[in-house]
Order: C-alpha cells, then sequence, then structure tokens
DNA sequence: TGTACATCAGTGAACGCGCGTTCACTGATGTAC
DNA sequence: TGTACATCAGTGAACGCGCGTTCACTGATGTAC
C-alpha cells in the first residue's frame, strides 16, 4: 500500500518537478518490467532510463553500476517469492500433501508469472554470486519448504532427514519451472495437468 | 575420427595457407568453446573471430548470422547429448532402475560438463526457437527416455502412459541440472550424492 | 605439362549503433537565522 | 515571515568501446583446354 500512496504522491504533487520523487523505486520497477520483456541479459542502463522518463546519468545517483540495479529487482522479486510460497502454504494443514502441493504450484506459477525475475534469482549471478544477502533470502526461501517437511514428519526442527526429503521436491518443481518457461513442454507437445503432476510427484517422493 | 582428419590435414598441409581448411568447423568449436567459457549470451562473433585467428568479416562466407553460428553449436551439443544417454543406458537391461538411473546421471554429468552448451540448447531460443530440426532433435533425444520407459512398461511403443510416467522424470533431473550449474547447491551448502539422489528419486517416482 | 580462367574463401577497412559511465552543471528543496 | 545557503537529485553532453554486418578487394585453388 505505501507503493500505491508514494505513486499517488508523486504523480499529484511532483509529476512535472525537477526532482521525481521516487526515482529509486521508478528505476527499480522499469528495469523489474525490462527483464520481464527482454531478459535479465538484454536489460540496459538505457533502457531502464527511458522507461522511468530520466538521463542516462541518473541511475548512478541511486545505484553504483548496472549490477547493481538488476540486484534490487532480484531482492525485491525474491522477497515477493517468499511472499507468494507463504500465502500458498497458510490456508493449509503444516505438513500436508495439500499444503506442499500448494507449495510446488506457487512456485511453478512464480516462474511462469515472472519468468524473467525468476530466472534473475536462479541463474548464475556472476558478480554478487555469493552476495550474502541474497544467499540468506535464498535460505529464507527455502526454509519455506524445510519448515513443510519438518511438518510432515513431525518435527519442531529441521534436521538431515528433512533437508533430504526436501531436497528432491525441490529439484522437482525447480526442473518443471524451467521446462515451463522455456517452452520445453509446448514444444514437444506435452499435455500436463500441473496440479495433479505435482500432487502425484510429490506424493511419491515423500514415500519410503 | 574424420574431425581429427580434418584437424590433422589443415595442421599439416593448410596451416599458413591463406585458405582455411575448414574453417566453418573451427569458428564452431570457437563458438563453443566461447558459449562454455562467456555463456550463450555474452557470445560475440568477433571473439570467435579472434579465436579462429580469422578477420570479422570471414564468418559470414559460412554463416548468415551471429545466431546461425550459435544454432550450429546447438544442433551439435544435442547430438552429442544425445549420443551420451544412448551410450549411458546401453550396458544395462532397457527399462531397468540401473538403465534410468545410469540415463538421469548422464543427464546431470552432460550439464555439469557442459554447462553453457546445455544452457544453450534448453534455453528459450527466441529466434529458432520452433526451429524444426531443433524441435526434431529434442524429441528425438526425449525418446531415449521414452524407449526406457516403454521397456520399462513391457511396451513396444510409446502411448500415454508410458508419457505420463516419463515425463516427471525428465522434470526431476532437469530440475537437478539447473540447481548444480547454477551453484544453488553449493550456495546454500547442501551435500548430495548425485547417484543415490537420482536412483531413489527414480524408484519413487516410477512407483504407484 | 602449361596456361587461362572461373570460383570463392578470407581480408581489412569501414559503417552506424547502443552501450555503461563520467563530468561539470543546474535548479529544487529544506533549514538556519 | 523573509533571506542566505547547503544539499543533492537530475541534466545533457560527451567519452571510449565493442559490437554485427557490409563492402570492394585479393589471392589460392581446381578445372578446361
Amino acid at each position: 500500500m505505501q507503493d500505491a500512496d508514494r505513486k499517488q504522491k508523486k504523480s499529484a504533487e511532483a509529476r512535472k518537478t525537477y526532482h521525481h520523487g521516487d526515482l529509486r523505486a521508478g528505476l527499480v520497477e522499469a528495469t523489474r518490467r525490462l527483464v520481464e520483456d527482454k531478459g535479465p541479459d538484454r536489460f540496459s542502463v538505457s533502457d531502464a532510463c527511458r522507461a522511468a522518463g530520466v538521463s542516462t546519468a541518473a541511475p548512478y545517483k541511486h545505484f553504483a553500476d548496472r549490477e547493481e540495479m538488476l540486484l534490487a529487482v532480484a531482492r525485491e522479486g525474491m522477497q515477493r517469492f517468499h511472499d507468494v510460497m507463504q500465502a500458498a502454504v497458510a490456508p493449509h494443514e503444516p505438513g500436508s500433501l495439500e499444503a506442499l502441493t500448494r507449495l510446488g504450484l506457487s512456485y511453478i506459477g512464480f516462474a511462469q508469472a515472472e519468468p524473467g525475475v525468476f530466472r534473475l534469482t536462479f541463474g548464475l549471478t556472476r558478480t554478487h554470486k555469493d552476495h550474502e544477502e541474497m544467499v540468506a533470502q535464498g535460505m529464507r526461501n527455502y526454509g519455506v519448504l524445510l519448515g513443510q517437511i519438518a511438518a510432515h514428519q513431525g518435527k519442531a526442527e529441521v534436521d538431515d532427514a528433512v533437508l533430504r526429503q526436501a531436497f528432491p521436491l525441490w529439484t522437482f518443481v525447480h526442473g518443471l519451472a524451467f521446462l515451463l518457461i522455456d517452452e520445453k513442454v509446448t514444444a514437444l507437445k506435452l499435455t500436463v495437468d500441473l496440479e495433479d503432476l505435482i500432487r502425484e510427484s510429490t506424493r511419491k517422493l515423500l514415500s519410503a
């Protein structure tokens, strides 16, 4: 909601002023959109400036370089991904097959809704690939699954058995996400009922 | 072997001549190497020319454009991938858990050995994404798995039941491949016994 | 065997382009008095 | 309330660069006679 407020504020008061209101947020949004439209590799600073209606020098008042703009989008995206997953499991019995199925569906749902951001956050992020904050957020996101599996095993903590049971589930939905957004499923003319596929595969992978 | 012959011929006879011997093959190899070193997106025609020791105009005697050079690498790569998978299953009882495990291991083996080519062939290939030859080779490659599953089900042909049982296996190893080459496994400090993981997950996904 | 000629693979220079980043600047804003 | 001033977000022009592609060319090769 604060985003909406800020936007309104901007358009109401600051539209035609010299200062932008919240150029940083505007650039992040422009970058995000470009990452979606052209992919993380085809994004250019100039494009983002054009989209934000600002000179090409402006971003450097807010970001050190191109990479930092992408980093901001990635950070924001991972947080959004986390929220989506949380919302997916929330209504269901923790550790239940239903909860895990919904979690899997939210994973591929995010990948399909925001393939550019999905690629950006899961791709090999060269420069800041061990940017500690990103890794921490990645662990927090993975933690949503780990928590469900711990619950499934009737545990309060994540132990080795939890890790071992969780990883194949991640692997599975991750592969499905890429096969979908890389259009292999359509290219090979495969028909897939996503919900059924995820539920059944999850059930099997959870079994002994 | 003919490749080796050609190379020898080149170095023996044609090294310092005006003509190159087999510049096409040389450029494809240079492109492949660059795709590995820098990724499919960072590849440039100029780089390839530099690597092949040739002027930047030379490739256009063999390829229509940059895209066609990548296409040649992709084509070659998919064929190689096919051979690798065939070789992996060949020694084993068709449709056996062992054969399927080896097939899965060869999949991630290829991804790890040639992550650049793997990304190139499995990524969204914009321009020629429905290049018929590529799709055909993709189906041929997928056919290796389908054949194994058909055998597993005691069938001579691929039917719907085969397709339904095969797809989750593909999905699984595909996800594993990306988690490995995108270094998520190492970033999250997960320890994974690949062979055991693939065998067990395959077994479970094959079960009722 | 020797010569004329067609073929065409590779050259080197040039093109226009968009990029990331820097620079000295300007003008809007908030604050101190 | 009004003025002086510091701050700093955004400007616009410029930089050097590497890119993909085109062009008229050159020289090596194979073939016909």
